[in-house]
DNA sequence: ATTAGCACTCTATTATTTTGAGTGCTAATT
DNA sequence: AATTAGCACTCAAAATAATAGAGTGCTAAT
C-alpha cells in the first residue's frame, strides 16, 4: 500500500523525536530544540539540512518561514507505521479496566467501555454497537394487556430481547394466545429468520386470521431487529474532552465536529471501514475522507464475541494524540470486551 | 414570590423594547436606538435618564461605561412574568410537530421529541424520561438459555419489559421453570412491588433453594427498575447548536456546559425541579442555581401520561433566547408528547 | 560531511493612535 | 415639571507602528 520515502537512520531518529516532541506540547519544533532533544550530538545547523530534506518528502512542514517544523499527515503515518515506540501499559492499569467493566452490568457494558476510553486517554472514546449476522428465533411469547393490546415478546440469539405492543382487531384470551405461541414456538425455534419468514409468506393464504396477524407481528419484529443490527449505531462518551485541546480552538470546526457526532453517519462510515479490516486502524487527519475530521485522528479495534468480529472500538482525539499510550490502551479495552461478552 | 419593582408604563415600553432588541442581535442597547424602535417619539436624552432609573433598579446594566445597556437576569424576570408577548404558533406547525411526532415508532418519540424540540427552536431540547411511581407486575416469564444460563423476562405497568440473564448452580428444565413461572404469577401478578418483596422475604426460609434464586432475581429485577426510574435519566439532543451563540465563545465556559450535559446530576436536578411545580417553569441564568448555566436559560414543561405528570421536557439555550417563540414551542411539545403517550 | 556565522524573515507582543458609539450632566425649551 | 439639545467626557475596539525573538537558509570555514 505504502511505499515509504526512503530516509536514512537519522532521519528517522529526528522525524520521530519531532513528532514526539511535537505531540507533546504542540508547538513548532525548531532546530534547536530538536538538537538537545534528539540525543545525537549533531548542531542546529545540520538539523536544518535535514529538516529542508524532510520537508522536501512532504513529512514535515512549517507554518511560515520563520517558525519550526510540524509533522504533516505523511510525518504521523510514517511515525506511526514505523517509528513509534508503543509502551506496554502497566498490568495493574489493565486489571483496573477489567475490574471496572466486568463491574458493570451486562447491559451497559458497552456504554461504559466508552467511558472508560475517554476517562483513560482524555479523548472521546467511541464504541460501535454490536452487529449480528445471524437472527434465530429463541422464543416467542404474547400477553394480553387491557381490552385489545397484546405485548409481543421476542427472544432471538439467546440474549436479545425485543418487545412491543400491538392492536388486534378483537380480543383474544390468554389461552388463545398461548396456544398461537407455543404453535409457533414449535414450528420455529431455532429457526433463522430468513427462512421463517419464507415460511410465514408461503402459508399467508391459509392461516387464519388473527394467527396471521401475530405472526406478521412476529416476523416484522423481527425484520426490525435485523434492520436495526444493520443500519447500525455506536455510542460515544467524553466528547467534551476534545475541548481542551488548542487545535479545536475554532468554533465553527469544533461545532462541524460534534454535528457529525449527532448526524452519526460519517462516524460510523469510519467504523464500518475499520470492522471489515482485521486489527487495529488509525485514520489521521483527512485520511478519514472528512473534512469534518481534519484535525483528527481516530483509533479503533474490532471487538470480538465468539472469536466473531461484531464491533469496533476506538478513540477519537487531535492527530497530535499520544498515540504511544492510546494505541494500547485501545487494544487493551478490545480484547477485554471481547472476553466479557464471550466468556458467559 | 416576587415584589416587582415598581416603574411606570413608559419605563416598562422601554425595558420591554430593550430587551427585545438585545434578544435579537446581541449588542447592548443605546439610547438612540432605543428612541428609534420603541416607537414612543421620545428623545435619546430622556431614554438616557429612563436607562439611568432601570439601572438603578437593577433591571439593566452597562458592560461599560460608553456601551448601551443590557438586561440583567431581574430584567429578564420581569420581562418574561409581565412584558412578554407570546406568538401563538401558526397551526401548521402544529400539526407539522404533532406528524412527526405521531409518525415515529413508539419507543422513539421520546428521542424524537427531544430532536424536534431542538430543530424547531434551534436551542438544545431535553426530555426527561417518565418516571413512573407505582410498579405492578404484570408478568414474569423464565427461559432456559445453554446451559446453566437463564433468560428472566419481566413485564410490569402494561408496557415496560425488563429482561436479564441469570446464572444457576444447576440445570434447569423447561418445565421446571414452567412451574415456578406459573406459581409466581398466580401468586403475584398484578400486585405492587413492594408488597410482593415483602412476600419474599417473608417466605424466603421455607422456599426451595432454586425458587428462592429465581424469585430473588426478580425482586432484584424490579427493584432494579424502580431505582432507575428514581435516579432517572433524560435526553438531550442538539447541543452542537448552542455553539452558534457569541455569549458561548468561550471555549471553558462551554466546555463546562457540555460536561454538565454528560454528567446529567445538575440538569436533572433542574428538571426535578420543575416536575414539582404544575406548569412551565422557567430559569434564567444564575437562577438555576448553576454557575455552568451561568449564561443559559431553560425553559422547561411538564408531560403527562394519562393525566398524570410523568416527566420534563424544554429547552436549554442562551439566556438571550427568544422566549416568545420558544415559550409556545415547548408548551406544544409537551401537549402533543402527553396525548400521544396516553392515547393507546 | 559538518558546523559556525550571519543576514534575513516573519510572527507575536506591546505600545500608540484614532475612531465612534454612547453616556451623564447642564442649561435651554416646552 | 418634564423634555430635550448640546457638549464634554469615557471607553472599547480598530488601526497603526515599533520591538523582540525564534528560527530559517545560505555561505564559508572546519
Amino acid at each position: 500500500m505504502s511505499n515509504d520515502p526512503i530516509i536514512n537512520d537519522r532521519a528517522r531518529t529526528l522525524l520521530k523525536t519531532l513528532v514526539e516532541r511535537y505531540i507533546l506540547d504542540g508547538q513548532p519544533v525548531g532546530s534547536r530544540t530538536l538538537a538537545r532533544d534528539s540525543g545525537m550530538n549533531l548542531s542546529p545547523a545540520t538539523i536544518r539540512n535535514v529538516m529542508a530534506d524532510l520537508e522536501d518528502l512532504g513529512l514535515v512542514a512549517s507554518p511560515h518561514t520563520s517558525a519550526g517544523r510540524i509533522p504533516t499527515v505523511q510525518g504521523y503515518r510514517l511515525f506511526v507505521d514505523r517509528l513509534l515506540t508503543i509502551k506496554p501499559l502497566r498490568s495493574n492499569v489493565v486489571d483496573q479496566l477489567k475490574l471496572k467493566l466486568d463491574s458493570t452490568e451486562r447491559q451497559k457494558v458497552i456504554g461504559s467501555a466508552s467511558s472508560l476510553l475517554s476517562e483513560v486517554t482524555n479523548l472521546a472514546g467511541l464504541v460501535m454497537l454490536p452487529r449480528r449476522d445471524t437472527v434465530i428465533l429463541q422464543h416467542i411469547e404474547f400477553l394480553p394487556l387491557t381490552s385489545n393490546r397484546i405485548l409481543v415478546i421476542l427472544v432471538i440469539n439467546d440474549q436479545e430481547v425485543q418487545n412491543r405492543i400491538i392492536h388486534t382487531n378483537r380480543q383474544f384470551s390468554t389461552e388463545e394466545l398461548h396456544q398461537v405461541a407455543n404453535y409457533l414456538n414449535a414450528e420455529f425455534a431455532g429457526k433463522e429468520l430468513s427462512s421463517i419468514r419464507q415460511h410465514i409468506v408461503d402459508s399467508l393464504e391459509q392461516a387464519r386470521d388473527d394467527m396471521h396477524t401475530l405472526m406478521q407481528t412476529a416476523v416484522e419484529m423481527a425484520d426490525q431487529i435485523v434492520e436495526s443490527s444493520q443500519s447500525d449505531d455506536y455510542v460515544i462518551a467524553g466528547e467534551s474532552n476534545l475541548m481542551h485541546y488548542a487545535e479545536m480552538a475554532d468554533m465553527d470546526k469544533l461545532r462541524q465536529l460534534f454535528e457529525a457526532f449527532s448526524t452519526k453517519r460519517d462516524i460510523l462510515h469510519i467504523l464500518d471501514h475499520s470492522i471489515h479490516a482485521e486489527g487495529m486502524q488509525i485514520f489521521i487527519g483527512e485520511e478519514s475522507g472528512y473534512s469534518a475530521f481534519g484535525e483528527c485522528s481516530v483509533v479503533t479495534a474490532p471487538y470480538k464475541v465468539e472469536d466473531q468480529v461484531v464491533g469496533v472500538l476506538g478513540v477519537i482525539g487531535p492527530t497530535r494524540m499520544a498515540y504511544d499510550r492510546v494505541i494500547p490502551v485501545v487494544d487493551v479495552t478490545a480484547k477485554i470486551l471481547s472476553s466479557l461478552l464471550s466468556s458467559d
